[in-house]
DNA sequence: AATGAATGAGTATTCATTCAT
DNA sequence: TATGAATGAATACTCATTCAT
């Protein structure tokens, strides 16, 4: 049990020190003697949590996509009206880009890499799944308006990434009245004009 | 000249196949010996070109960046009226993002990446200039919404990236409809609503 | 007593792993975790039994080549005439090459190989005693040619190594006619012509 | 012309490493770093000789078997008579086994282990055939035994190999009078006898 | 006695970069 | 300018061995 405990607590580290790492220097000038040193492991022990470097980040990746998702929808139930779920999902991964901004610079740079294998894509994005629903509910009521959930996706949540990637560049800052406008500028570009 | 033509035919050799390699196994993964026997050159003459690895992927993409922002303002003047000079700018950079895709990909790629320089990227942005121009004057005549050009980049321009990259891997198609569905969105998003 | 059975239960299961691992892939290529593996224990048990790797394959050489001489000798008494002594010996050690032949392949591979401390060769080579007996006795009595014990072994005992080698590689096959021959080679060898 | 001399010394000097570092430690204990040091090169100029360790010693292995069997075969021709032949190529190879040891060592350490490739060994063996072809000749005419190129291999060649590493570890001498001795006894294993 | 987790030292191999030509 | 050979420093990964339980 203790043991158990012990295991657990070296994955969450060498999972935590994979995201630091690769933040900071990329995928290809991270090491795994480094990330071994972060962790406080030895080289040897990453491989029996890990296949290789490539399964940690792909696990690395699934994990923390995992932890984004149930932030986002932790709070939301599907009874809400269509508007009031889309603005809480909003704001829960806002507010998650912002204070878990480790993790979501990390899936930020997964994105448009051949990093992460495409299983590993897939896997992370199934669990966007209610949100996908909430979009059809929308569409089916008229408020939503009638186009691709990749559209949707593009013009209403993926701006974040943007936003949180020049935030932390120091380009700009994000803050309340910043995160306001960029809900309505979200809001605008989905819902139905009249 | 035609000696020094040789050597531009060289160093263009050397972008492209770096463009190439790079957006099929990622900058990890891909080595200078590739690279040359791609661009049909010795490893050693990659270093008259460029002073080492960082350098060329750095001038690979102010030059892919510039060939962008060359494309996306090429039949714009700063007479047009506002609206209508975005959607001329903003379709420029849709059919680029679509017929270019080699090119986009890569900037996609670099988007997130510690492996371009922070001058470098500043370098790129600068060539924005004449869309940030563009949004102040809308600002000013009430048409474009006065908030930050973070916000109306993040919510009108690059929607597009990962338009093109969805497409790229397959997962959905970008048609004249949804190309058209876009730019209501993109348009939405930025434009004060009476 | 059951405990002591267990032990060498285990010992045992050890050393014929090893066999059959260093006999399929060589010492290098014979990692101390596919032993344990093989033999169904943990790494660590086998420290309880040998000192380290290098003890280990000692003492499986050391192992087999007592298997291998008592097996030759078994039906052996030194008061044969020498040729029928020959014969039974001979034919006995052709028998284990090729029933045995796990054993015999291992034998044969540590034959030439640094793997083996010179201290454990010596070991092996002493158990051969009745046969350098009964050639003494053969040269005392004119039979046997008056040349090194080296030279007899060389010609009469060590070819079917080779042998049993060529037949594991499928290179052909050792019947009956044939190892009468192989029989009349040998003796024809060793023996004083008239 | 120069360049390519010193390429060609550098794979000597790299397959003579090989052999004198296997032949004292075994494969498994020659890393491809002490190789390197001997051979005065860098550890990554192996690999532009070589594709990887398992080449090199493939390599090293037919390159050795090559000289053996062009020494072997030097002297010989077609038209000698059988017994005259065999005589001059058994003394050949006992001679060559004596004053290049380091390469008959390497030889025998390669016989039995699954060090070297299927494809390889068959390289290796390929080279015999005019001992093949004289042995066939023999047997038609009536001088040698009507049995299968393994026998007359393993009885009157082989042994050789057993005599050589015997004399290497110090445990007997092979003097001109053994010599002698060996020959007749590998004469007598495959001669008809009257 | 037995183990599975842990590891430090090592190993094959790669790669950005240089150098002699 | 151009190169192919050469390399030192790194890197992913392995393995014999140990240790806490």
């Amino acid at each position: 049990m203790a043991t158990l405990q012990k295991s657990i607590d070296k994955r969450n580290a060498l999972i935590k020190a994979t995201i630091e790492l690769v933040n900071n220097n990329g995928f290809h000038a991270t090491p795994m003697s480094k990330i071994a040193k972060m962790a406080n492991v030895s080289p040897a022990t990453i491989y029996l949590y890990f296949e290789n470097k490539q399964d940690l980040v792909n696990q690395t990746y699934i994990e923390v996509k995992a932890k984004y998702t149930n932030y986002a929808f932790e709070t939301y139930n599907e009874n809400m009206p269509v508007e009031q779920g889309f603005e809480l999902i909003w704001k829960r991964i806002a507010h998650f880009k912002l204070i878990e901004c480790e993790n979501a610079m990390f899936l930020a740079q997964c994105d448009n890499t051949p990093m992460i294998d495409e299983t590993s894509r897939q896997e992370g994005i199934r669990h966007l799944q209610p949100l996908l629903d909430l979009w059809r509910r929308g569409r089916n009521e008229g408020i939503i308006k009638p186009i691709s959930d990749f559209l949707l996706y593009a013009y209403s949540i993926n701006p974040l990434s943007f936003l949180m990637m020049s935030e932390k560049r120091g380009a700009f800052k994000l803050d309340k009245t910043q995160l306001k406008e960029a809900y309505e500028s979200a809001w605008s570009s989905i819902k139905v004009c009249e």
